[in-house]
RNA sequence: GUGGAUGUAGCUCAAUGGUAGAGCGCCUGACUGUGGAUCAGGUGGUUGAGGGUUCGACCCCCUUCAUCCACCCCA
């Protein structure tokens, strides 16, 4: 083999059957997105390092991106995440949007991290936003689209459960701990790591944050309080209209989901394979101060963002994907019987695609066996054959490539019968 | 960035330091107008790359590259 160059460490060649995926994810956050109303939006994939920069401190811009200087001596990255472009899109024409806005998003983002699994460096991510609106029930849109494209993919709620709580809530509940204000994100992120870490170093790394043991207990009972939610009035507004909007089934309220990340503000939720097997599908939740963190005028949103990678894994561990024969878009197969008799195959074929199938014709005059042979290989539901026979009465030969049947028929019938199998299967 | 594994045929994997194999796949034929099944035959490799030790290296050592996994962080 001559010396390849491979692809870029953490990127992937997309062959049809990953293609396939990929545009499957991005139909279904499209159906899901437009049937809620909400509208597609799109930033530029370079964005100067400078727009980053507003969440100061962030290991994010620092470690992940990946940078380079242009021709000109600017810094450029490419995107690591859609926000910063988003709340920069709302700033220029906060004054002449419409609120409540709701925009959705799909494209590819690029981290500098090791890859591993369900991570790489070049992926794709559905971000989803509900801007310019501070309510519960916002919140609760949020959460049912989540729980609307997993059951629009096909997983259950065996399977797959968003994850719901409240930063709000888990602050007056530290604060009846008396674990001090300051010590919050802290604690935050002490939560966060409960299900990463054994019981003994969670305990250690709990006493290393300064918590007494009266403290600890209190935290761990909160940590495993399936109700607590009711003491926030917020969280029951939520989980209300998340029942009438009838996905309940998908949504349970969790305590111990915090997300890592400083900004959240209220609500925040997380998508999880029951099995714990995979890292978390997606993740959001309330964000009122980010807009103006970016310079625009204070704004409230909500919203999460899906990668591609884990709900890959997910699907495929739960057989939602199709099959690898269902990927061929074109089920006819247009054979060629003889040198000759190329040309008459060519102009069915032209005939059918006009009624509007996707047909594939051989390129040459090889043994039928092959070209059937090809067919099956290729996925496709039916050969149609043209020799001499059929041609003399002015016929089609159609075969069936899943029983084996084959009929001979007139060429007028065959785009009819077509539709029949066809339309079974699709 | 830290740590741990693994690289052998197109794929999945074997092979005490002593002639690199199997299954599946692929090609051809049995089947001159017909795929899947079966049978027969055939194609298959610089053992990731480079160096070292050895009479002899897929095997041991060093370097390097790649992939995977965990940490970190997050989608």
């Amino acid at each position: 083999m001559p010396t390849t160059i491979n692809p870029i460490k953490g990127t992937r060649d997309y062959y049809p059957e990953d293609m396939a995926v990929r545009t499957l994810l991005y139909q279904t956050a499209r159906e899901v997105s437009e049937s809620f109303g909400y509208q597609e939006i799109d930033g530029p994939f370079l964005e100067s390092i400078d727009l980053y920069a507003a969440k100061s401190g962030e290991e994010l811009v620092k470690d992940q991106s990946f940078v380079f200087e242009d021709r000109g001596g600017d810094l450029i990255t490419l995107r690591p995440e859609l926000t910063p472009s988003l709340a920069r899109m709302v700033a220029q024409r906060q004054k002449q949007l419409v609120y409540p806005m709701r925009w959705w998003s799909w494209g590819p983002f690029w981290r500098y991290e090791r890859p591993q699994k369900g991570r790489s460096r070049e992926f794709f991510q559905w971000n989803i936003d509900l801007i310019g609106v501070d309510s519960p029930e916002a919140d609760a849109e949020l959460i049912a689209l989540a729980a609307s494209f997993l059951r629009e993919t096909g997983l259950t709620p065996n399977q797959v459960q968003v994850l719901v709580n409240n930063r709000r809530l888990m602050d007056t509940e530290l604060l009846a701990l008396d674990i001090p204000a300051e010590k919050r994100l802290q604690v935050f992120r002490l939560i966060d790591r409960r299900d990463k870490m054994s019981p003994v170093n969670w305990d250690a790394y709990a006493v290393e944050v300064g918590l007494t043991s009266r403290q600890l207990y209190g935290l761990k009972s909160m940590l495993v309080d399936e109700g607590l939610w009711h003491k926030s009035s917020e969280l029951e507004r939520t989980f209300q209209v998340i029942e009438a909007l009838g996905v309940g089934d998908y949504v349970r309220f969790a305590p111990h989901v915090i997300r890592g990340l400083d900004y959240y503000t209220g609500t925040v939720f997380e998508v999880w394979d029951l099995d714990g097997e995979f890292r978390s599908i997606l993740g959001g939740g309330r964000y009122d101060s980010l807009v103006e963190a970016v310079g625009g005028d204070p704004l409230p949103a909500v919203g999460f963002a899906m990668g591609g990678s884990v709900i890959s894994l997910v699907l495929k561990k739960y057989d939602c994907l199709p099959a690898d024969e269902a990927i061929i878009n074109a089920p006819v197969l247009m054979t060629v019987f003889s040198q000759e008799l190329l040309p008459a195959s060519f102009k069915l074929a032209t005939e059918l695609r006009s009624s509007g199938f996707n047909v594939v014709c051989y390129p040459i005059a090889a043994k039928l066996g092959k070209q059937f042979k090809f067919g099956d290989r290729m996925g496709m539901r039916v050969a149609l054959i043209l020799g001499p026979d059929e041609l003399s009465q002015n016929h089609v030969a159609v075969k069936d490539l899943l029983s084996g049947e084959q009929q001979s028929m007139p060429i007028a019938e065959v785009a009819e019968f077509i539709w029949g199998l066809t339309g079974n299967t699709c």
